[in-house]
DNA sequence: CAAACGTGGCT
DNA sequence: TAGCCAAGTTT
């Protein structure tokens, strides 16, 4: 029965080979694979779609095209071009490796999972897509779709995002492994599961490991797997802020590295959980003319907060001589130079308006 | 280890 | 609409 099992698995693992190969989509890190931009890859897919994550490969490979360029560059400008990405910390993360390679590894990339491993910001999955792929290591990198072909084909019913699930999954996915190829046998995989094994109408009439499936087929089956132990609920939180301008200049701050949008720029103002925002006001500003208030249209949903926005405006001399030391008084155009959240920035025309600053 | 951590697309 | 999902990692 296990000589029989496993030869079922050899073949469909040969037909997730001859699938691969003719139907891979062209992206421009396969075409000539390197270590450094297979890297940032890596980084900045994941959670993230392949058509919401190109632009930022681009953009990445042409301000910093490489390791030394991207070591070099000031932390403020990693965020800036990685602004509207979401996951802060991948940005982060990313410039302080790049940083540790440059300067204590003389410029060299790690050639094993292990020594990736070691980079802030690389995970199991990600050490693991990198010495597959760039250095032919024979380890099984398991991201969202590997999970699900995965979960899917040995007919996995744990919950995969859940330790015992997760071990499940690598253990199953070591064994299926071409250990001759691991870094195609892993993107096959990977693409298998964003072509073909889609979370939602899969269509296993097309695919090649169908013949060897658990769950192929049998729409109950396929639309359990894999199972999710699930998600925490979503609170509401009022972000709610105080613009002080002069119509030239304007009071920000850089938010610390923790938390949401760490690293990127706010202006002052308290968030307050389980609020909508509706009720919740600011203390008025002393001395200071009113100019009105900018609201965003609807709320600014992250992963696990749904944000309720609202600034109002306020025309004030100058920065006052209590604010404190980590608020800086930079022209909008300086502002606007700096990482800020996608609430914000969608928000700029009208805060532009508002504060008389066009 | 469960929770934190963004944004956008789709149903 | 509300929920799910996307080339996960960190604490």
């Amino acid at each position: 029965m296990k000589q029989t099992q496993n030869a079922a698995q050899r073949d469909s693992v040969s037909r997730l080979k001859v699938w691969f190969s003719t139907h891979q989509r062209d992206l421009p890190w396969r075409t000539h694979r390197t270590p450094y931009g297979t890297w940032l890859c890596e980084i900045i897919m994941q959670q993230t779609r392949i058509d919401q994550g190109l632009a930022y490969w681009h953009r990445f490979m042409e301000l910093f095209p490489d390791v030394h360029a991207l070591a070099a560059a000031g932390e403020g400008d990693v965020l800036k071009a990685w602004q509207g990405l979401g996951y802060y910390s991948r940005a982060r993360n990313l410039h302080r490796a790049a940083g540790v390679v440059a300067r204590e590894l003389g410029g060299v990339f790690p050639e094993t999972a292990a020594g990736w491993r070691e980079l802030p910001g690389v995970g199991p999955y990600t050490a693991a897509a990198v010495a597959s792929m760039c250095y032919g290591e024979a380890v099984a990198a398991v991201d969202g779709n590997v999970n699900r072909v995965v979960a899917r084909f040995v007919g996995l019913d744990e919950p995969v995002d859940r330790p015992a699930g997760r071990r499940a999954v690598e253990a199953a996915a070591g064994a299926l492994l071409d250990r001759e190829a691991p870094g195609a046998h892993n993107e096959a995989m990977m693409e298998l599961g964003a072509l073909v094994c889609t979370p939602r109408a899969p269509e296993c009439g097309e695919c090649p490991l169908s013949g060897g499936c658990a769950s192929a087929g049998v729409a109950e089956a396929v639309a359990r797997r894999p199972v999710k132990a699930g998600k925490a609920k979503v609170v509401d939180v009022a972000v709610v802020g105080h613009v002080l301008t002069d119509g030239v200049r304007v009071a920000v701050r850089r938010r610390p590295e923790a938390g949401i949008w760490g690293g990127l720029w706010e202006f002052p103002g308290a968030w307050v959980e389980g609020e909508r925002g509706g009720e919740v006001g600011l203390p008025p500003v002393g001395g200071a003319e009113w100019r009105g208030e900018v609201v965003p249209r609807g709320a600014h949903v992250l992963s696990h907060r749904r944000l309720w926005g609202r600034w109002g405006v306020w025309r004030v001399a100058g920065p006052g001589a209590d604010w404190g030391a980590d608020w800086e008084w930079l022209t909008w155009e300086e502002a606007q130079a700096k990482p800020w959240p996608r609430m914000t920035e969608r928000a700029w025309p009208e805060l532009l308006e508002a504060a008389g600053a066009l």
